[in-house]
DNA sequence: CCTACCGATCGGTAGG
DNA sequence: CCTACCGATCGGTAGG
């Protein structure tokens, strides 16, 4: 069977792969069933797999995609001759953009990578650790210029990319904070602290 | 059928709790199924349900001993005299000791409540949401004290449970960072930041 | 603690 | 995009 396709094919698997990512969230991947997909597309499930490979490939294409975002922003911060706290903010503040813009993709890729099938899970981990360590780098560098305090890069790499993963709970209560105060206020706490 | 809670069957159920937790962290709780669950513990799946009374209430135990912990923990903290600092700093060593100690537990705590049902999901996140409006509690104290700088009370919990969350990201690696550096490193970075 | 088994639901295919 | 349907697997029960 050729497989042709079409620009309104192509604009409704990416409409798929859209519910498929809030499915996901709110169900998570293995709780989440085709059938029920299906119904937020108003068609039956085996329709499904005329716009679409398996479930398994939508999962990949929302992890892919996202791990892909986040690397080609770091190569752009990476790029610039900027100072290492002018990096790490520029870090951070892509992080709570892209979790404002693209949220169920983002939690999707942080919560269900591990239904991912081999060798795209070890792709996935892979991209990750990399992306971790060239963060590390900037770290050390800061550390070495006397930018930073003497601090453990690792530690240092895993408490921001943990708290900025955390806006993901701030999603839900939108009202009570701006996005301008959160984006303000944990770029602040990540580089300052909060002691008077 | 009278239910007779003899010791033994209270060890046994408490083993089968302990292997589901690790099997529901590596699966997740859908993926799960409770003949493999069976099989960690070399018995068949039906024989299971001598000790427990379904899949649901597994993830019931997990989720409601790791929340009455964290909350047993700030209750004794809340209760102490200590400035406003010192009480942030108790809360974010206990979340690393409980990380370390009942890693499993908490990791499924904290990424399978979803999977709860009603009307436990809600008690869960009522409890949870009370944890946080109590520490708010703290650190708006911290401010109106000037213990602490001008912060949004909300982003400096979501900040701090975030980063001590990702802990679980830690596990795997130890071998690269002792328990002591992390321990400090990430108290010193949420109070006093990372700039020199 | 087991064997035997049930109804439900799953992802996905055949064929149109 | 549908109907009809398949083999696999699920949580759990009956009965011992």
């Amino acid at each position: 069977m050729a497989k042709i396709q079409s620009g309104k094919n192509a604009t409704k698997k990416e409409v798929v792969i859209e519910k498929a990512a809030l499915l996901f969230k709110v169900k998570g991947y293995s709780a989440a069933s085709m059938r029920e997909l299906a119904d937020t597309l108003g068609i039956e499930a085996p329709s499904l797999y005329n716009y679409i490979g398996s479930k398994s490939e939508l999962l990949q294409s929302i992890c892919i995609k996202m791990a892909n975002e986040f690397t080609a922003n770091l190569n752009i911060v990476d790029n610039t001759a900027e100072s290492t706290v002018a990096k790490i903010e520029a870090v951070i503040r892509f992080h709570i953009q892209m979790m404002i813009n693209n949220f169920n993709e983002v939690f999707v890729a942080n919560h269900e990578w591990k239904h991912l099938k081999e060798p795209l899970l070890s792709d996935f981990l892979n991209q990750r650790r990399n992306y971790e360590k060239r963060l590390m780098l900037i770290v050390e560098i800061g550390v070495e210029k006397k930018e930073l305090k003497n601090i453990n890069s690792y530690v240092t790499v895993l408490t921001i990319l943990s708290a900025v993963r955390g806006l993901e709970f701030w999603y839900g209560h939108k009202k009570n904070v701006t996005q301008q105060v959160l984006e303000n206020d944990m770029v602040n706490h990540l580089l300052n602290g909060i002691i008077n």
